[in-house]
DNA sequence: GTGAAAGCGCTAACAA
DNA sequence: TTGTTAGCGCTTTCAC
């Protein structure tokens, strides 16, 4: 249906190389055969076949970008911000979804590898040594986000064990002694990579361990709503909850709500990630912002250094900060 | 470094046409010979290239959607309605962004055709007949989702204007008198297309024209939110304001509780689209929820049909539905 | 400055 | 049942 190479040859007359030369602006060429090879292409609405010259060129110019959800506006923004940095270098990209299915995952890089992409982020939801040997066996230049996989891959996520530490802090300092922290992923089975959760709910059992003084615990329950509630109930002493994700949070927030419940007032609240759909609510929630852009701005470049076999940091530490709102 | 059909072919001591019958299921090779070739295969870490596949067969198995933004909650939600649909058919997808640039879009479907996707799912943002005339002779087939194109292109969406129509008449049935419609969008450049955001104001103009005890207007500058402090200042009749996205009246949900004016007592508040991040805030408001997995659904189905050669209806509505909050 | 030919890795049609 | 071969559309090398 569109003309191919040998095509625009005939047409004009010509070689195949000499078309070649004409398209691709090589050298070699003398000015009128090359504008009028481009202008028999442009008639005939030449556009070139990217998988041959890939197959021949080994080169796709292709990345993927894998996560486990996308309906989280993290997952949307960082894509954002990937998508950016890659477009200017000549990047398309896939978007893989694996909603956390593991096999699903395996399958989609494999997939990804036949497809011969030049590189990978990923936010990995397997982590078993076998998964990795699998990966490695792939030899595609790939970049972890946030779930880290082991020191065999390039990383690119902040210290969220500090980070918790120090949300932590901001508790104490406002005199609460009495905080539990929400994370329902930490409980996922055993063979899940939950990497940035876990090392969140550390940071807090690390603050805990080292203030004997504080009371509370680690909820890995997903009815923290109705934990919450019970805990409230009838109680002087300042309590707190900090969430290990900003929408544990906002549905803490609506259920408060509606059950009458007033926030500081009845209990102190903070959340973590920093995600836009803050700026909406009525409350301005205390969180900790985990800089999404810069982390996929941060993935993208060094995967292109990985691609390209250029100096490259191993991993990158964004800076993450505490935001103060008015829910502590 | 991964391995090729002629490479296995060579240590399995086979032709290549008997590697291919054994990898691909073929019919034609003695059960002995393909346990041998696949065993051989899985041993060496055997990946197809897709890409020279593709090359023979035509098909690349690879869509793209091609949407102007991906921060906004609509649009994640649908790219993810549309990956559910088209991930069991075995089809990748290419996400791309045009960020309201007429030029990149032209570009990227252009990159698009060289990369052999089988089909396309576009918002367009262009809407010269000179764009509608590119992408035909692409020969994909395409699948424009929300703004129209033209007759010439499949279509997916819902009747914006009867929507806004029947918004405007809850508006009518509460008491108001005095609607103004807020869609900044459609004050764009004329080569811009706005298709679904002129319809949503067409349909309250509609309703106005048939209404001439009603006051108010449209609203096309992005200062609405000082525009609505202004017209709600000193007023005593009741007025309301109809917004062409929810995100306007999440904004000006957000403007109102700074200014403390108070939805619906100070004015009556309405959206349009029923994104998921109404859930969290503290008002229900009223809105028309455009069921955007249904559309992403429905785009999916159709374009699989369009590949396929399949029976399809050449448009699909989907439903909307008025829901009632409490911010009128 | 231009043409001819090999080959990227695969599928598919035809021989043996 | 298995092997051989001709492409898919392109890039690249080498010969003219």
């Amino acid at each position: 249906m569109l003309p191919t190479i040998p095509e625009l040859a005939r047409l004009c007359g010509v070689s195949r190389g000499t078309v070649d030369r004409a398209l691709n602006g090589r050298p070699d060429i003398s000015d009128k055969t090359r504008a009028h090879v481009l202008k028999i292409a442009q008639q005939n609405g030449y556009v070139p076949n990217v998988l041959a010259r890939s197959l021949v060129t080994g080169k796709s110019n292709t990345i993927a970008i894998v996560v486990f959800d996308l309906r989280n506006r993290h997952f949307a923004q960082m894509i954002n911000a990937i998508q950016q940095s890659i477009f200017q270098a000549g990047y398309f990209s896939y978007i893989c979804i694996t909603e956390k299915d593991r096999k699903r995952e395996t399958q989609i890089l494999r997939d990804l590898a036949a497809r011969k992409v030049d590189g990978i982020i990923i936010i990995p939801i397997n982590k078993s040594p076998a998964f990795e040997e699998e990966l490695l066996k792939l030899h595609v230049p790939t970049v972890t986000v946030s779930n880290r996989l082991s020191s065999k891959f390039s990383y690119v996520g902040a210290d969220f064990r500090l980070a918790c530490y120090e949300g932590m802090q901001a508790f104490y300092e406002k005199g609460y002694r009495n905080v539990s922290f929400i994370c329902p992923c930490a409980d996922e089975q055993d063979d899940v990579n939950a990497y940035a959760q876990i090392q969140r709910a550390k940071g807090y059992a690390s603050f805990m361990n080292e203030h004997p003084e504080m009371h509370g615990s680690l909820i890995t329950s997903y009815d923290y709503c109705d934990i919450i509630l019970q805990s409230v109930h009838g109680r002087q002493e300042k309590i707190g909850f900090f969430c290990s994700s900003d929408y544990y949070a906002l549905n803490i927030l609506a259920f408060s709500r509606k059950q009458g419940l007033d926030v500081p007032k009845d209990f102190g609240l903070m959340g973590f990630d920093g995600i836009d759909t803050l700026d909406y609510i009525e409350k301005q929630l205390s969180t900790i912002v985990y800089p999404i852009e810069n982390v996929g701005k941060s993935a993208a470049e060094l995967l292109n250094r990985l691609i390209a076999n250029a100096d490259a940091p191993h991993d990158v530490f964004v800076d993450f900060a505490f935001r103060q709102g008015n829910t502590l």
